[in-house]
DNA sequence: ACTGGCACTCGCCGTCGGAGAGTGCCAGAG
DNA sequence: CTCTGGCACTCTCCGACGGCGAGTGCCAGT
């Protein structure tokens, strides 16, 4: 028995189920691809396949399905990423080339990534943590309260209102206020956020004992919005893309409706790959996925960055039957965009 | 034939229809509520109120169901809002209470009413046409580049970077960003962004002529925050409440999601109800939604705003057969809430 | 090692019939 | 005029039955 020919039917299996979404059998399989060989002989490499675990018969007398393992040796050795054509290429940067706003890439990104693959996309904020410092600026408003403005190379901007406990309508307040200013930006500015975080911890000191707790709930904020439950935000698009095949994780869609919205769960599944290269995409399937509301379904993501750093991840969530060439190229692609973009 | 024990008769279908989800007949009608009549009398009932279309027969011999005029008399005049109890007022303040931000009073909002409900929420952020502008500031960023910010008294926080066709980094440069940034705020602050947009058309004459484009640029920056594509946000949660009655709009779940998808529509929904006095809550029932795939879904909104203005909406989307009562009750307490928490 | 053939297994689907729920209508009582 | 009990009727739902077809496993033969 040929080794390679029984993988060549392991793809041939994935690609037909994916298709038609139904179990395929050795007759319509001898149609559709030609191997130089009979039905029956297919039947034998199908029962050997079947033997490794890496298809499935769900009934006796059905066609086979793709395990789990099937479909992760299919991307692994048995699938090469589908180039895009010019067009798309085209397609996608004009698309995004329009966004005026971080708000507005994030946005844009995730409904195009969602349209490309017909699967709900997933798009993670660019961490800060893992941004520099591009400007720190405060804000009085009102009376004893402060506007504090972080600004990351990223273009993402953060903002939180803190309450300070004395007056700012004097003359020296104001003065304060701006010396502060100054001293963060001196200290902060073109650092990474970690970096910038301990640096300035020795700050309150060069100011006078009165004023220092004003500076110390400044730096608090800034601590609180790099504290990994604030600093990380998600979007996504495309869940009616969930509906669509009903029929495929026929009541599944609850549990991963619910797993969305867990946007904690979410960040686990990219927290996975983490600093990863930025060219490599990344491929979890099925029970690989650790929550188990998603047994079903398979995530296909990468990280995106700018300069050779990645900063955040991106990436398509969808049922385990589902065409990762496709997937793979279009998250590949539309990650390669948006780092341009973040690039100046 | 009494008026008022028909209506008591339809009082009963909404309420039993929504518990069990299952069409109902004369018998298990008079055996859960006590008129003080016989099935055969209230046979009679539901044939007239058939005739008047407020209900409706799935099946020659199956139980009734409400039409969409039915619930429509249902919310009008059967029922009362239900008051919430002391312990979930607690609950929703010490939830809201939290938040340290305007993105997280929305976040907070709209997981809240969904969890509330155990319907899809929606948020809509505070408009900022309606909104009056607290802060604008202009941070350099780079050497050709400006960051514009702007801070609605809401709390809302809008930015846009905008390049600028000079070179920022000489004393005079200095020195014009900070005159424009006096300008705009004496001419601006306080007033609502519309009012602030137009007084500010003439601030480009007061400025050497060299220096007009720039400050032509920043305003057209703010003119497009205002545009009404861009300024309006919507936040949304819990969708997979909709797929836990699955049965219930059955395979109606994909267009639904799809509008859910399209801001745009949901913008509408809250457009309706415009500038409706705070207090008030609206209901749409099914096909009063303009939207195709909203059919069979119903709107519970309202407004909210800081004093008596109201700057946005948030609502809750279900399916008709819905629990109108607390749907109401819920989202008017949380109007209430959110409202009180941009006061100050 | 591959092939053709064959018996066998099951899920799918349409049919059928009984049970149950619900209805409409009618004649009679208050 | 309103309400009630009764009765015949209509449909849906559900389980049983059976034929069809796709697919399998295995075996004997090349």
């Amino acid at each position: 028995m040929s080794e390679e020919r029984r993988l060549a039917v392991l793809r041939a299996i994935v690609q037909d189920y994916v298709r038609t979404s139904e179990p395929v059998g050795s007759k319509s399989l001898v149609e559709r691809h030609h191997f130089g060989v009979s039905a029956a002989t297919v039947r034998n490499d199908m029962a050997l396949l079947e033997e490794e675990g890496l298809i499935h018969a769900p009934h006796t007398s059905a066609g086979r399905v793709p395990t789990d393992a099937g479909y992760r040796l299919f991307v692994d050795r048995l699938s090469a990423v589908k180039p895009m054509s010019p067009a798309e290429r085209e397609a996608i940067g004009g698309f995004l080339r329009g966004a005026v706003d971080l708000d507005d890439v994030v946005d844009r990104t995730v409904r195009l990534l969602a349209s490309l693959t017909h699967q709900v996309a997933v798009v993670q904020y660019p961490s800060l943590t893992r941004s520099t410092v591009r400007h720190i600026e405060l804000v009085p408003l009102g009376r004893e309260r402060l506007m504090v403005i972080l600004i990351a190379n990223t273009g993402r901007v953060e903002q939180r209102v803190v309450d300070i406990a004395r007056t700012l309508d004097d003359e020296r307040s104001a003065a304060l206020v701006s010396a502060v200013r100054r001293e963060l930006l001196v200290e902060a500015a073109g650092r990474s956020f970690p970096e910038a975080s301990t640096r300035l911890r020795s700050l309150p000191e060069r100011f006078e004992p009165a004023d220092r707790d004003m500076v110390r709930t400044i730096l608090r904020t800034l601590d609180d919005a790099l504290s990994e439950e604030r600093e990380e935000r998600v979007v996504l698009a495309g869940t009616s893309n969930l509906a669509r095949f009903g029929a495929d994780f026929p009541l599944t869609i609850a549990p991963v409706l619910e797993a969305l919205e867990e946007h904690v769960v979410l960040l686990k599944l990219f927290g996975q790959l983490g600093a990863g290269r930025v060219g490599g995409v990344a491929v979890t399937i099925g029970h690989e996925n650790q929550h188990e509301g998603l047994a079903g379904a398979s995530v296909v993501s990468t990280t995106y960055g700018s300069g050779s750093e990645s900063v955040a991840g991106l990436g398509v969530l969808g049922p385990t039957r589902m065409d990762y060439p496709t997937a793979m190229a279009s998250v590949r692609a539309v990650a390669r965009y948006v780092s341009e973009l973040l690039e100046p």
